[in-house]
DNA sequence: CGTCTTTGACCCGCGC
DNA sequence: GCGCGGGTCAAAGACG
């Protein structure tokens, strides 16, 4: 990816800090005076030794002034010898070179009035026979440019003079930008700890608000029931349908080819997650008497039992013919109502924004092409896949590339898997899942179907570089988590109506180092932009294979542990931005106890195993994009 | 030969 | 009612 996100200047700071400690530690030496920047010059220490006195070489910092200053003045207490005056007229030759040593050379050296004045005066020795003064004078002045200038003019018909002083400005020019440079990374700095400390702060408060929620499940189901039944049918229907349709299936559709997998995953959720267990309940209930409370459940029962006399009316979407599908493996149960519903339902959808060029992204799930149309405004065509690793998984997603930037591969998510999901794509369906419901709980808060308030932005706001967009616009709801842009450059591009959360930007350099379970979403998003990845692909391929069975082994067992881990991922992982990410999908998919993923959090044995199972899809892996 | 992709046709909802 | 666009179907072809 030639523009990968990673090149772009917001990420790097972040991934900056963590790795670069000696930048860090530089810092100090900002509030230091400018002589000790200065000493940290290389090139002024090239020209320091190149006309370092051997005396110097002991004391050219610490007392440079010991020796030669006093003894420069005749009419002063000190005794005179020649050889010794000879010898201080070197040094203070050479202390005329060093400007910045001789701050405290002035201090120390300057014992009359007399000097006093010439330094006021900026004669710099003019007074006296010795050159001797003149470099004394010269220390004294020498922190200001102006001051050099005047020695140049004076005094220092020495050629060597001349060009060291000229070395100074210049090197006084360098400092300059380097001590500016210093501020703002200290400035940067500053900004990353403060939004590290933030983080943390909305990750404790995240899991504390999880393990208040919990605690009153059926104080929330109630409310729930209470404010869905204010805000009319859309709510709840949405919300079975992204949030809990698949855990339906679980409950429901025992008959069904994957019923006895779909149970199982059920029993292992409830058995590692209480959490999504006794959330999943409650929903599942909430769901239902809404339902019943709305008159609905029962008259999509009659339809229902309709479609079981005539298996050619559909359940999935708007087109009944589609329905045949999800009817083979789940006639008889809720599902359908929520499917039939969706007719006259809007259907909320997750959409992921992520560069690429590679023509899909590898989420894990086994995908199959059914069709492809050209798009209206979009020159490159939208391909339809439907997920194949059920039969009957209502899941299908769009890939189509961006028309403005076709780097960017925007890949579109609808439905709920009515299947156990291997670990590579669970991180993938729980997110799309978990942000479809946090879309829709918060459209049931806001009368214009914007999110006002959910975990993504509680938790993530402060940390950004990439985004989540919700839009409860028409034709769909959708929320977009997009991976390719700076916020800034997303402040201006999207409609202020739409609310942001802000993502840390993804790294292309998910290394070893990693935290196990770093999120499949992003981690996929992001290997996709690289420019390739079949070699991890192949990588991948057997932990995708052996992938219908419900992953919960090695999971963190509880919210609060996965919350734990991101945090410790973060402050333990160099990576500041793969622990961001590791948290984050850490956070949505605990928040969002995805009923068919069993346990919402991504398996700790799941690193690395992000592009797999499509080894035996490949096909699917390059879509033919005419406009491509 | 089975699986998957391609692609034209069809269906449906929506706006005018 | 009509046209448009999105979404899907399914026959045909490609591929291994």
């Amino acid at each position: 990816m030639a523009k990968g996100g990673g090149l772009s200047f917001d990420a790097d700071p972040i991934r900056f800090f963590p790795h670069k400690p000696i930048v860090i530690n530089s810092f100090p030496e900002d509030n230091n005076n400018i002589n000790s920047n200065f000493n940290n010059n290389r090139p002024t220490f090239k020209y320091w030794k190149h006309h370092h006195h051997p005396i110097m070489e002991d004391h050219n910092r610490s007392s440079p002034i010991q020796f030669p200053v006093n003894l420069n003045f005749s009419d002063h207490d000190q005794p005179d010898q020649s050889d010794e005056r000879r010898r201080v007229m070197d040094e203070m030759d050479f202390f005329a070179d060093k400007k910045p040593e001789s701050k405290i050379a002035t201090t120390s050296a300057a014992g009359t009035g007399d000097e006093d004045k010439d330094d006021s005066n900026g004669q710099h020795g003019h007074n006296y026979n010795l050159n001797v003064n003149t470099g004394l004078h010269l220390l004294t002045a020498n922190t200001s440019a102006s001051d050099q200038s005047m020695v140049d003019d004076g005094i220092s018909p020495n050629s060597e003079d001349k060009r060291a002083k000229n070395e100074l400005v210049v090197l006084q020019a360098e400092l300059e930008r380097l001590n500016a440079e210093n501020a703002r990374l200290k400035e940067m700095f500053n900004q990353a700890s403060n939004n590290y400390n933030t983080l943390q702060m909305h990750l404790i408060s995240f899991m504390q608000q999880q393990n208040q929620d919990h605690q009153k499940p059926k104080i929330n189901e109630e409310n729930h029931k209470k404010h869905e039944s204010h805000e009319g049918t859309l709510v709840p229907r949405q919300f079975m349908d992204l949030g809990l349709a698949a855990n339906a299936d679980d409950h429901d559709c025992e008959h069904s080819p994957t019923s006895s997998d779909n149970g199982r995953s059920g029993d292992q959720v409830a058995g590692t997650s209480p959490i999504n267990h006794n959330e999943v309940g409650s929903m599942r209930k909430m769901i239902k008497s809404c339902n019943e409370e709305m008159g609905v459940y029962e008259h999509e029962h009659e339809r229902r039992r309709e479609r079981e006399e005539n298996p050619e009316h559909g359940g999935w979407g708007p087109n009944n013919k589609v329905a045949r599908l999800n009817n083979s493996s789940c006639n008889s149960n809720p599902k359908d109502v929520d499917q039939t519903a969706e007719a006259t339902m809007r259907k909320a959808r997750v959409s992921v924004r992520a560069r690429s060029e590679a023509p899909m992204i590898t989420d894990g799930c086994q995908w199959r092409k059914y069709g492809q149309k050209m798009a209206k405004g979009n020159p490159c065509p939208r391909a339809y896949y439907r997920c194949t690793m059920a039969a009957g998984c209502p899941v299908r997603k769009q890939v189509q590339r961006c028309a403005e930037d076709r780097t960017i591969l925007i890949t579109t998510y609808e439905g709920t898997h009515n299947h156990p999901l291997p670990p590579t794509a669970m991180a993938m369906a729980s997110t799309t899942s978990s942000a479809a419901r946090m879309l829709l709980s918060g459209s049931m808060s806001s009368a214009d179907g914007l999110i006002n308030s959910n975990f993504l932005a509680r938790t993530l706001l402060p940390c950004s570089s990439s985004m989540a967009t919700v839009s409860a616009s028409a034709p769909f709801p959708t929320v977009t988590l997009d991976l390719t842009q700076t916020p800034d450059a997303l402040l201006f591009q999207r409609p202020q109506n739409q609310f942001q959360v802000l993502f840390p930007n993804m790294s292309q350099n998910f290394g070893p180092g990693q935290p196990p379970f770093l999120p499949q979403i992003f981690g996929q998003a992001l290997c996709n932009q690289s420019k390739f990845s079949g070699s991890q692909m192949s990588k991948d391929s057997d932990g995708a294979q052996s992938g219908h069975r419900p992953m919960h082994q090695g999971q963190p067992s509880s919210l609060a542990d996965s919350v734990t881990a991101a945090t410790a991922a973060i402050t333990a992982d160099p990576n500041f931005t793969a622990a961001l990410a590791a948290a984050i999908t850490s956070l949505i998919g605990s928040g969002g106890g995805h009923p068919n993923n069993g346990a919402s959090n991504p398996p700790a044995t799941n690193n690395a195993s992000n592009n797999n199972s499509n080894a035996s899809n490949n096909k699917l892996s390059s879509p033919t994009f005419a406009g491509n």
